[in-house]
RNA sequence: CGGGGUGUGGCGCAGUUGGUAGCGCGCUACGUUCGGGACGUAGAGGCCGCAAGUUCGAGUCUUGUCACCCCGACCA
């Protein structure tokens, strides 16, 4: 089979869904817009939620779970959030079926049709909220760190495998607290928990900021996010973290006794990240010979290929390499011994560099000789020949190396796509070059609508950590205290 | 939900003016191979998305319908 992933390849989109199927990550299923994750593809998942979920509890949160179904007039009661949510969601009305009348099949029967619809989960601060209320007293009740891992259903127009299916794996966090300080506190801390897990552990480079009104989460104060760049310029939007204020706690009437007697709302947050952070590593990292899966999140991080001619020669090469891969696992490494019969070598190659397992140890005859086995790595695609004793050595410290070298190698490429200007003009040009731009905004709504009519790019986020400086609005040329990141997203 | 496209063995595709389905990959067996996706030989596998209609005859024409993909609108 001739290699066919290729990021060179016009549309972006198609090598992307390419490299999903082929890399054996996932596959559309029977229901519409809604993904099967299969078994790699779920190792991958699950390697970032048990660090996530690591992450959560050093900070102090502990995991319940909520139901999947939400009485409808729950959500009647956030106005703010009934914007935001009103629209594509699956609801049940009815609660059984039965045998139709011409034998032929089940029909849906609509003398159980439900009193109230449910309405299966697009999120659940509702829910929570409406059972916290039953938690929450006094100020000794507070605070609530509760995190959920959970699936949720947006019934949206348009799906792409990992990054937006009717159906999706997320966490979702909701706290609720006894100030506000506190509450924001949390809010920035979730947001810096996300920064640290993408670039540590994705090896994926975030730009942390604060969303505009327009991109606010429906029924936040403030959302902030990160966004991170694809290898075609675009953003995506790889987690947020809303301070809800106190709308939550108005709409389900949470109130509780305050350390001097008084009557308070509670104040909340939310936070989440999704298997859309499947479709970030997949679309930063890769390249034409499939995924570059960073170490820390490999469910393999190295695969052992044994190359020999005569099946009686196996047991030789086995000889010499269970004992290696013992050894890389006493040092904590995930190592598969590729010994299948059925294929050969540089099928193998291409299969595991395709998985993006991250390091490949290949040992032949030539090398039974000489001692040596060959090292090639997954980033570089680099081969080096190496003594058997100081294989070890050399595969532990590569592992560090191409966590650096792909994270490096994202920030470089940020670094070269993200560009500053005070040129509308300039402004539409690079947008089509694809990358991120630095660009003073006038504030206004109505300046970053237009923004988005006239070249597909929305304010992506108003960075923590820039700079105050006087300019002038890219559009409108009023006045403007800071740049903010614009880019066409995901 | 609007615009465009595609539905034919597991996958990717071809199929002429309508005449009863073919190619590549994969799969099975045997042999030679095995340090970058091997080669040869012989096989297996399809009521052509679904439903009506036109016709002596439909993969091909007509209508309807469903699914998927791409571009928008919506969104994590």
């Amino acid at each position: 089979m001739a290699k066919e992933v290729t990021n060179k390849q016009e549309n972006y989109s198609q090598w992307y869904n390419d490299l999903v199927v082929k890399a054996d990550l996932a596959e559309n299923s029977a229901v519409r817009g809604c993904m099967v994750i299969k078994p790699y593809g779920y190792a991958i998942w699950e390697k970032m939620h048990d660090q996530l979920d690591r992450m959560f509890k050093e900070t102090g949160h502990v995991n319940a779970y909520f139901p999947l179904f939400i009485p409808k007039s729950f959500f009647s009661k956030e106005a703010s959030h009934v914007e935001g949510f009103a629209k594509e969601c699956a609801v049940v009305t009815h609660y059984r079926l039965k045998n139709s009348s011409d034998g032929k099949g089940i029909v849906v029967d609509d003398d159980a049709r439900l009193e109230e619809e449910l309405i299966v989960r697009p999120t659940s601060e509702t829910i929570i909220w409406n059972t916290y209320k039953g938690w929450i007293q006094s100020y000794r009740d507070l605070p609530i760190l509760v995190n959920q891992w959970a699936n949720v259903v947006r019934w949206e127009m348009r799906t792409r495998l990992f990054l937006r299916t009717a159906e999706f794996l997320w966490q979702e966090g909701h706290t609720a607290h006894a100030t506000e300080a506190e509450a924001i506190a949390e809010t920035e801390q979730m947001i810096n928990v996300y920064a640290e897990f993408a670039e540590k552990y994705m090896a994926m480079p975030v730009i942390k900021g604060r969303k505009t009104a327009n991109e606010r989460f429906a029924g936040a104060l403030d959302t902030y996010s990160i966004e991170a760049m694809m290898q075609d310029g675009k953003a995506l939007q790889s987690g947020t973290s809303h301070f809800l204020g106190q709308n939550f706690a108005k709409a389900f009437d949470v109130k509780f006794a305050t350390r001097e007697g008084n009557l308070d709302y509670v104040w909340a947050t939310s936070w989440g990240v999704s298997t859309r952070l499947m479709g970030a590593l997949i679309m930063a990292h890769s390249d034409d010979n499939g995924l570059v899966l960073p170490p820390r999140l490999a469910p393999t991080h190295v695969v052992i290929v044994p190359i020999y001619r005569n099946p009686e020669q196996l047991p030789l090469l086995a000889e010499k390499i269970l004992p290696l891969k013992k050894e890389l696992e006493a040092r904590g490494l995930a190592v598969k011994f590729d010994d299948r019969d059925t294929v050969k070598p540089g099928f193998k190659f291409a299969e595991h560099e395709l998985k993006g397992i991250p390091v490949r140890i290949a040992m032949g005859p030539r090398d039974m000789e000489n001692g040596t086995v060959e090292i090639a790595r997954r980033d570089t695609l680099e081969k080096k020949t190496c003594p058997m004793n100081e294989a070890v050595e050399k595969v532990v410290a590569l592992m560090e190396e191409i966590q650096d070298h792909i994270y490096n190698k994202a920030l470089e490429f940020r670094k070269a796509n993200t560009h500053t200007t005070d040129s509308y003009r300039e402004f539409q040009e690079i947008l089509d070059k694809g990358g991120f731009i630095m660009a003073h905004w006038d504030g206004t709504s109505e300046t970053e609508e237009r923004i988005k009519e006239e070249t597909k790019a929305t304010i992506r986020c108003i960075p923590f950590d820039t700079p105050e400086e006087e300019g002038k609005c890219i559009l409108t040329g009023n006045p403007s205290k800071r740049r903010v990141l614009f880019a066409r997203a995901y």
